[in-house]
DNA sequence: CATTGGCACTCACCACGACGGAGTGCCAGA
DNA sequence: TCTGGCACTCCGTCGTGGTGAGTGCCAATG
């Protein structure tokens, strides 16, 4: 029963704090949110949540502030799911719908994304390791140097410059084209690679053996290029000018780390599929320096199909409902965009 | 002759307070630079040289800050050029020569500025309008659908879906895929969009009539793409974490304008080819709202034929030579492996 | 036993005033 | 034309005291 009360009062002090930004006292909490007790009572309950490490003061005869811990009860047990409103949905279809190429479609997700959440809102580029082979193609550019085209099923487009050892014939060229797309389409990638590399070992007596080699290597490197996988986008920065206070401490950690994409990526974290929405709060992450900020970031792709990741960093000090839903929303358009495409 | 020595005092306030980020004074003036007269004399000075609007005091009785007037004269008559240190080109070159594609460059260009300049880079996408075609690829994704990838001699590669309303013939694609690589293959843009919509009013007896309209379209679409005009690469936000004071006025509309391609397109503003650097400083822009920002930028592209821009967004108080030689070298190197490739 | 009102206490925050110091402008002399 | 001297101006800093929000504890109450 007291139990109750006092998550109730957790989740006040949550609310509270994340709307003022201000330590939240006794007297202003039972005044804002209707809980049918005295100020004394809240105090006693403040105390124990105080001894359970849910919240703190930043010093003595200040209101209390959520510890990371107390976000996290907060998030795991207290949140109650905020619907978005019709607009804001409408919104983001609308946005996204506009999208012409996957390029766009990441660039316009960031966007909707970080102005939905008044956030740093991060997409990853849909990874290479899961799509499948859409086609091949390979262009001839001089005569012993040709464009080898990879377009895969998520819509991306990757192009290696391939030079060769021999003045290019087209009827091979064409044959070449053939057998490569036969082994690798329909493909997911890890298999293509595989199946390729048995086409590059042609004898030394077929016509193909001058060009194989060259052109299967290229296209391996293309799909297993790790660097297509740490691709990301970022926006919505200027929302850090928010922070206002605590500029040094939290800001210029967190500017940095969306300069590493590495790091990002290490933020965001593995992609949950289906619907699941992961929170990372404060120092749960593996950086100290972003002991500040949190992460919240879904899967998304086709068929729930985790392809990628997206999410939101912020303060610690966030809406977690409102994000989360915002999190959730943005992922599932454009999962359902990428099924279309 | 005193005309020269206030120049030499103007020069030495702009590099003090550069360096210092503080108003200077007379007194420390004649001890960091070895001028040799007294502070007095240098009072003289400084009292024409605030006269003549090169300098201002923040307030009675603080030493002197350069104006934008101030900036301006010592960029234009009293910049030396600084040579930049080997290890520096040394870092420049092999940095920027492990770029594998179009896109790596210019992110790799990104990075490689703004740590040389420690201040916001940005560069801008190699434009459309200056390139030529290289070639033009039309692949069968499915019976009514086709893929156009439109290469240019920048290296960049553009795609576009088509949908068509009859079935494909492989032949009459051949045949396609013929006449608009020798409609279009070594056109400047312009001159192959004009080409193309040529190509594109086929007589309705002709096979090509169902084909040719809508690839044709698609083409001039991707060539005429705006939107590709304006894309451009930002680094370097994490610099601005050393604004420190002035946050609010600068660093908030800085980071919004950094969102804005369009307001970053406009902010380096023409391309100036041929090793021109632009230094704009200040209020000399087009938006009040970057008053305390200034742009050193400059074009680059293959044999000095300005395809695109690239420079620094900083505050007005920096280091202009430095940035200068900075940015006038990355556009060289940049310039060089655009040859190359 | 949980809840409540009362009460003394603790600090952050703010406004105020004093003061030191860097820097200036001006003037008379070299 | 330059220099040294001098009075003056303010900014920034530092201590000081008052104010108020908020707390912890305790005794009383239902």
């Amino acid at each position: 029963m007291q139990e109750e009360r006092r998550l109730a009062v957790l989740r006040a002090i949550v609310e509270d704090y994340v709307a003022t930004e201000e330590p939240v006292g006794s007297k202003a909490l039972v005044e804002r949110h209707g809980l049918g007790v005295s100020p004394a009572t809240v105090r006693n309950d403040m105390a124990v949540l105080e001894d359970e490490g849910y919240i703190t003061q930043p010093h003595t005869s200040a209101g209390r502030v959520p510890t990371d811990k107390g976000y996290r009860l907060f998030v795991d047990r207290l949140t109650t799911v905020k619907p978005m409103s019709v607009a804001e949905k409408r919104a983001v279809s609308t946005f996204l719908d506009g999208a012409v190429d996957l390029d766009d479609v990441v660039q316009r997700s960031v966007r909707v994304l970080s102005q939905l959440t008044r956030q740093v809102a991060v997409v990853q580029y849909p990874t290479l390791s899961r799509s499948t082979v859409r086609h091949v193609e390979l262009v001839a550019l001089a005569p012993r140097r040709l464009l080898a085209v990879l377009i895969l099923s998520t819509g991306r487009v990757e192009q290696r410059l391939v030079d060769l050892e021999a003045d290019l014939d087209d009827d091979v060229l064409a044959d070449l084209r053939l057998r490569v797309n036969q082994t690798a389409t329909g493909q997911v990638i890890a298999e293509a690679v595989t199946a390729l590399r048995g086409l590059g070992e042609q004898p030394p007596t077929s016509p193909l053996a001058v060009y194989a080699a060259p052109v299967v290597d290229a296209l391996a490197d293309a799909m297993s290029d790790h660097r297509s996988d740490e691709r990301i986008a970022v926006g919505g920065a200027a929302n850090l000018a928010r922070y206002g206070d605590s500029f040094d401490s939290a800001v210029r950690p967190l500017l940095e780390a969306l300069e590493e994409h590495v790091v990002l990526l290490k933020l965001l974290g593995e992609a949950t599929a289906g619907g699941m929405v992961t929170v990372r709060i404060g120092a749960e992450g593996p950086y100290e320096q972003l002991a500040a900020t949190s992460v919240v970031a879904t899967g998304y792709g086709p068929q729930d199909d985790a392809l990628a990741t997206l999410g939101v960093v912020g303060p610690t000090r966030m809406d977690y409902p409102g994000t989360m839903t915002a999190v959730r929303a943005v992922a599932r358009y454009v999962s359902r965009i990428l099924d279309e495409a």
